[in-house]
DNA sequence: AGCACA
């Protein structure tokens, strides 16, 4: 059991996430795959050497984020299985939206925090740089739950969707994707059940798309997990 | 591993 012992925030804490992942990209990704859970407030994400691999996702309801933090538990993305918690504490942007944020109580704890940092300084690390092995191309991606495989991997104007009932064909995904703007065509592997790709003219018009049928169930049990393909 | 609001 993965309990957690922090109370029930509408902002969720992610963390293991790819720290190779550019920062607007991470935010974008994060959107698209979390919005099926409802409305994303403000999505927080900072490549500091203490902040990286981390991102807070904010939500408008607590129960959105509740369901996110089961669902998309250890979900594969980017590579890496995505460990998810409630954040401890509350997002400035939901204290500003109450109008209990305090700009003054937030420059004391950032003083504070200084401080603490340059008393933990007693010890000078001197340390040459570190020869980071950056190891070949990413192991197999493991199989996660519900065989929803795969990475998130750049915004691209194809779409891969996975975890589809065996019956579905293109005709039924047609119907579903070409009321977007941009539609192109959608292409299904005979020999691969469950998965399909859609393309769009760009890749603006097949984010909309995602973002909006990310999630969308064909079959109670077959929510489409719909990320960007590969290039 | 790491809980912030560049």
């Amino acid at each position: 059991m993965i309990t957690t012992d922090i109370p029930p925030n509408q902002t969720i804490y992610i963390k293991n996430l790819n720290e190779k992942v550019k920062k607007e990209e991470l935010k974008r990704s994060l959107y698209a795959l979390f919005s099926q859970y409802g409305r994303i407030v403000d999505i927080v994400a900072l490549k500091t050497a203490k902040l990286r691999g981390q991102a807070w996702v904010v939500f408008s309801e607590v129960t959105a984020a509740s369901n996110a933090v089961r669902q998309m538990q250890n979900f594969p993305f980017y590579d890496k299985p995505m460990r998810i918690q409630y954040a401890k504490g509350k997002s400035d942007c939901v204290a500003k939206a109450e109008g209990t944020y305090d700009k003054k109580k937030k420059l004391e704890e950032k003083v504070e925090k200084k401080k603490n940092v340059e008393e933990d300084h007693q010890t000078t690390n001197a340390n040459g740089p570190r020869a980071d092995t950056n190891g070949g191309p990413s192991a197999g991606s493991r199989q996660g739950k519900a065989g929803v495989q795969e990475a998130v991997t750049e915004p691209n104007n194809i779409l891969f969707i996975q975890n589809l009932p065996y019956e579905t064909n293109s005709m039924m995904l047609e119907l579903l994707f070409k009321q977007y703007p941009g539609f192109r065509e959608v292409r299904m592997v005979e020999a691969k059940p469950g998965i399909a790709f859609v393309e769009f003219d760009d890749d603006s018009q097949s984010s909309v798309a995602m973002q909006d049928l990310q999630g969308f169930k064909i079959t109670a049990q077959n929510p489409m997990a719909i990320t960007y393909a590969k290039k």
